[in-house]
DNA sequence: ATATCTTGGTAACATGGGTTATCAACGCTA
DNA sequence: TAGCGTTGATAACCCATGTTACCAAGATAT
């Protein structure tokens, strides 16, 4: 039987090695080592490391990312989980990336793009040692799986933040905007205008803690005002457009009375103003409308909403450093929430009644 | 001297290493990677064969990617680097995104987001061994400092895409609208209108391909036209809408006569617009414009541009193809342009002359 | 009984670099 | 001359895996 050719690799030019650096340099490759990771120690006089030093120069040498990675443990990585429905990364992720970058950069930390698999969403990066901590956008699981998925994180006190909904599990930190208050203020923001009939227009608040977090602040605003609550201004959605677009339009099918809404995101805002307006209404005469976030930040458009603008860079970078600070540190933190602030915006969807 | 103590490190469980897998099994480590790697040739008997998985299951055993990745010398990753003014992340780098990770998710291959520094842009995530390919958004730096830096990579054939700009170097493929193509039917749908006098604000041309291509197929339109090329008509721009709302402000300030803009991109078409309006004139009855792309994708503004949009979904996915196609190969491919095509949108803001 | 083949698996090496115990050579002192 | 400290560096081990050459034991053929 003719023994098999392996099949012809590309040809590579070898990418220098520590040992090609200390035979150029007439060392051993442990001295290259100490002298380009200035380990503190031993001694090593200036010309053999000025020497050392010129042949990685000349043969452009970096260290094996990879090797590095497997001796000391640590793969200078983060990972970055997003998960939205459908979509992996969405639209407003980058600024949350920035925020995050500018914190990591600096300490030469890249960001590796989580698994945004159903089946495997998180345990992979950890357990397979990808990262040295985790930065989560959107639990990607149902709260069960999480659970059992984030089990081994868990046990190991892997270095964790949640943004932009907490976590079921009590692991690592969370960084948000303060979701609660948010949403309490814009319901108060039309309640100080004489609305008493107020929608909410929720987002998956089964799933989601800031969905949640700001369905519990439009009810708290109420009471604290002696409104009644009435279910039937509740409609709950999940955050997308085309759903509050929807139950927006079945609750005035229905009949249900109602000046002003309380949208629980942006895009919610978005909808319900184009559908109110294809059904003849006046956005704010007819209906006034507050939200959580803005259409299309820093860009007029042909309303100016009322709404509380989360500061998603400001979100990235706080748990950007948390974090840091999580994997920086021999001790077991504590797990610590993190409320970002936000600003007001005074637009015009409000009318007094 | 009192020996100092280590730092005291935070006290993980044990991960599963592959011998844990194996005493439990009874068996060797090389067994248990042949039965989980599914390695043809030696023969394993099923009972053995489960043995080992049932007890890589109760473990919970992952291979440790990075060992995995020194030893094969892949590690599964793609670099992606992207680039833009003062933005490691842009908007709509989503989008790109997501074409490129519908490609690399199924083969099991992570993104790991790019330097961004000025100094070591490319060259460290390929010479650190950290990536098995690089999708480049943007060159990073000037075409000088580019060539020297891709200098490694050249020589070693390292699987590229470049995205929205090709690179000087001859160095793997690069996918992209054909930018030349739709400046040229975006300056026509003007001339068609009967306009003549059309200003170009355009792109950082000088660094980058996209830019330099959409201003070529401009002055290709209006040759082809028997309109002769007004040099004051053209302002060179750098993409960002306030670099354009200053150069097309100054021209008008100039008293450059012109009935139609063909912006080079959405940003600059957005701020010229603003910018007429403010002026007084309106659009398009005073000014008709067309662009490349479209601010806010897939949502209505107060005018609907006239537009080519690109396709960055399909951008991307293209480009990951191609990249995959090269990372997989193991010959060295030709360098491959690719365009994908994008989508006219007919909008109003072109008014006949 | 001996040679040969098959089965089932393992030992050993390689990957590239961090870390530490150790060591040779040299100069100085008693 | 022996003993000792210092300087300058290195050999050796480790990280967790993939891969291949090899081998022991049993089965079969001669």
């Amino acid at each position: 039987m003719a023994e098999q050719d392996k099949p012809s690799k590309r040809v590579q030019p070898r990418i220098a090695r520590r040992k090609d650096v200390a035979e150029l340099a007439q060392v051993s490759p442990s001295t290259v080592s100490l002298v380009l990771n200035n380990t503190p120690g031993p001694r090593i006089p200036d010309a053999t490391r000025q020497r050392i030093i010129d042949a990685a120069n000349q043969l452009g040498y970096q260290p094996n990312a990879v090797a590095r990675a497997l001796v000391t443990g640590k793969t200078m990585t983060i990972g970055v989980v997003f998960h939205y429905i459908g979509n992996p990364f969405y639209d407003t992720a980058s600024s949350w990336l920035n925020g995050a970058w500018s914190v990591f950069h600096p300490h030469e930390y890249r960001i590796l793009l989580g698994e945004g698999d159903e089946e495997k969403p998180l345990a992979g990066l950890y357990r397979q040692r990808g990262v040295d901590g985790m930065l989560m956008l959107v639990p990607p699981t149902s709260p069960e799986d999480q659970d059992k998925e984030l089990q081994f994180m868990i046990e190991a006190d892997f270095p964790c933040c949640a943004i932009g909904a907490r976590l079921k599990a009590d692991i690592g930190d969370y960084v948000d905007t303060d979701n609660f208050g948010a949403a309490k203020m814009m319901t108060e923001k039309l309640i100080q205008a004489g609305h008493k009939r107020i929608m909410h227009i929720t987002g998956p608040h089964l799933f989601n803690s800031s969905a949640m977090d700001r369905l519990n602040g439009y009810k708290q605003a109420l009471k604290e005002n002696g409104i009644e609550i009435d279910e039937s201004l509740i409609r709950y959605g999940n955050y997308t457009g085309t759903m509050g677009e929807d139950l927006l339009n079945e609750a005035m099918d229905e009949g249900v009375k109602f000046t002003a809404i309380f949208a629980a995101n942006a895009s919610t805002a978005h909808f319900a103003i184009k559908l109110l307006r294809k059904r003849g209404l006046d956005v704010p005469k007819d209906v006034s409308i507050t939200a959580i976030d803005r259409p299309y930040q820093n860009e007029p458009l042909d309303y100016e909403l009322v709404t509380y603008q989360q500061d998603t860079y400001g979100i990235g970078k706080k748990a950007g450093e948390l974090l840091l600070e999580r994997i920086m540190s021999d001790e077991v933190l504590p797990s610590r929430n993190c409320y970002v602030e936000g600003t007001f915006i005074d637009g015009n969807t409000i009318h007094p009644v």
